[in-house]
RNA sequence: GCGGGAGUAACUCAGUGGUAGAGUGUCAGCUUCCCAAGCUGAAGGUCGCGGGUUCAAAUCCCGUCUCCCGCUCCA
């Protein structure tokens, strides 16, 4: 049932217009997913709450839209360069891939054993390797012994076999050139004129790495940096006193090793940010202060709001730049996930600006008249993941009598505030006038900036369904009493209870509603 | 990256070497006064892509792309 929930949802996606794959008709991009007219609607919707709960409901937060595309020792300075690039090695034997850094070390030369699952994969390993290598081993049950360690100081984490890949680094952000000029042409000119002759291994690699990395930039790989970076700007610009926080949503590139669970985990992402800048010693109360914040923000959408919960983080998993993490997680179909982390990043990101940049970033509190560089408390959340969220949470699917039967009704019971349609509006029957009144409603509810749609296709049971389908909260539908006393039915999506209104208080009605809800 | 499964109409799927199908949906018209309605008609398919075998390939073989599940990895 949980993996056909994926199935379901990802199927409705498509069929309704919520997300497609990209470029779909060349085969597909992998982990790429564009969102359609109703999915843009509700990433769209996702998105101006958090901004109107983050942002424009609160004296102490302001906002940024920055360049993706930023200043390359940003990310030098951040740590991204270093951090986002492991060196992978593959083992040969049992396939296994690992980061070289973190693989059990041992000494040249030193004799190692290796161990496979089972007898019938130690017998394949043993032809493998000599036939491979040439190397003989003794087998003894799914033991391998007289290996001997190469030149490189590690083994492979799962077999303990020394049988291995180069290692090759591994780039987790995006790189591009800026400026129009190839900077192709002048390594292929360098080929030519023989300049790369004899050179091999991390020299020739420096040589290439010369070509380019004057024009070297990356797409930023989270929208964090860049609040950092325009900290001092923003602070004495709007004269901001702390504390104060600066948000951001939109776009991150990250080169994953693995993509998974369709929206879930792609290499292009969107982001709802916000660093919180406190002052030290105060950081552990706003820490625990917006993770009770972010938490109730998550749940106050959601159906079922016991599948959120708060996870703290292992000291063994803290980043490098924090001190302490809670994890806003949902329980998706496939587990418990990560939707929202809110870290501590302690003074650690504005101080390596400072000593990268050369400037001088710090608050000066004009009062107490000291001088400090501000802790930072940072509730980073995944807007597409929130967009999965939330259809997963809608999904609901009911068995109901209907003239030929049991059926199955599906509906997304999403929040008002989520739903790409907010009101259908229609004729029960094309004639007498019903299309024009509908039509006039649409517009009036159009003139108060509520998405509105009109529908008069099939019978009305069907237009019911297919607005359960894709979550519109009312249908207000005209029929033969309208004509007679001005009244109208609406009509809610999660009880398909319907009742009278006068069709001149619909939109003031509508209105009253998204603002309840 | 490894292992498993899948890719045929917009969706769900049938079709095991011989003329590409069903249900749902979509569109047009008629009908219809409230919950998958009825009637009539219509549109829609490079069978993921490329190559091979064959008189003949959706079907067999090879390669490749994409998706899903599990593992692994990752903030």
């Amino acid at each position: 049932m949980a993996d056909d929930l994926m199935q379901k949802i990802i199927s409705l996606c498509k069929r309704r217009g919520f997300v497609f794959q990209s470029s779909e008709i060349y085969g597909g991009l992998k982990s790429a997913y564009d969102y359609g007219p109703l999915g843009v609607e509700m990433k769209r919707n996702l998105m101006n709450a958090w901004w109107r709960d983050t942002v424009h409901s609160r004296e102490d937060v302001v906002g940024l839209d920055a360049s993706i595309i930023m200043h390359p020792k940003v990310w030098q300075a951040s740590g991204h360069l270093s951090g986002f690039s492991d060196p992978l090695v593959d083992c040969k034997v049992c396939k296994e891939r690992f980061r070289a850094d973190k693989a059990p070390a041992v000494e040249p030369g030193q004799e190692v054993t290796i161990e496979l699952a089972d007898k019938g994969r130690a017998k394949a390993a043993l032809t493998y390797i000599e036939e491979q290598f040439g190397v003989t081993l003794k087998r003894s049950g799914r033991q391998l012994n007289g290996a001997k360690a190469g030149d490189r100081p590690y083994v492979c984490p799962n077999c303990g076999s020394p049988f291995m890949s180069d290692e090759r680094n591994f780039n987790l952000m995006f790189r591009s050139f800026y400026g129009p000029v190839d900077p192709m042409g002048a390594l292929a000119s360098a080929i030519e004129s023989g300049e790369f002759n004899g050179l091999s291994g991390a020299d020739l690699r420096q040589k290439l790495d010369g070509f380019t990395k004057d024009s070297t930039v990356y797409l930023r790989p989270e929208t964090a940096q860049a609040m950092f970076v325009q900290y001092a700007n923003i602070q004495q610009s709007m004269s901001l006193k702390i504390p104060f926080g600066i948000a951001q949503a939109g776009k991150s590139f990250r080169n994953e090793i693995t993509v998974e669970h369709f929206i879930f985990r792609s290499c292009e992402f969107e982001q709802m940010e916000m660093e919180f800048f406190c002052e030290p010693g105060t950081e552990d109360e706003w820490f625990e202060y917006w993770k009770e914040t972010r938490m109730g923000w998550w749940k106050k959408f959601a159906n079922n709001p016991e599948n959120f919960r708060v996870r703290t983080h292992e000291a063994s998993e803290l980043a490098h730049y924090a001190k302490g993490c809670y994890d806003v997680e949902y329980r998706f179909p496939w587990g418990w996930d990560e939707l929202e982390g809110i870290a501590n990043r302690t003074d650690y990101d504005l101080k390596k600006h400072a000593e990268h940049s050369g400037s001088k970033i710090e608050y000066f509190d004009p009062v107490e008249r000291k001088r400090y560089t501000p802790y930072v408390i940072e509730p980073a959340a995944g807007a597409t993941r929130g967009v999965l969220t939330y259809l997963c949470d809608a999904y609901h699917e009911e068995q109901v009598e209907g003239p030929k039967g049991t059926d199955t009704r599906v509906v997304l019971k999403l929040h008002p505030q989520l739903a790409p349609v907010k009101v259908a509006v229609m004729p029960l029957v094309k004639k007498n006038g019903m299309p024009e009144k509908a039509r006039a409603l649409v517009d009036a509810l159009f003139r108060r900036g509520i998405n509105a749609s009109y529908d008069a296709q099939n019978a009305i049971g069907k237009r019911y369904r297919r607005h359960d389908e894709i979550g519109t909260p009312w249908c207000l539908t005209i029929d033969g009493e309208t004509l007679e006393d001005g009244t109208i039915t609406i009509r809610d999506r999660d009880t398909m209870e319907q009742r009278r209104i006068p069709i001149d208080d619909a939109v003031t009605e509508i209105e009253t509603l998204l603002r309840s809800e």
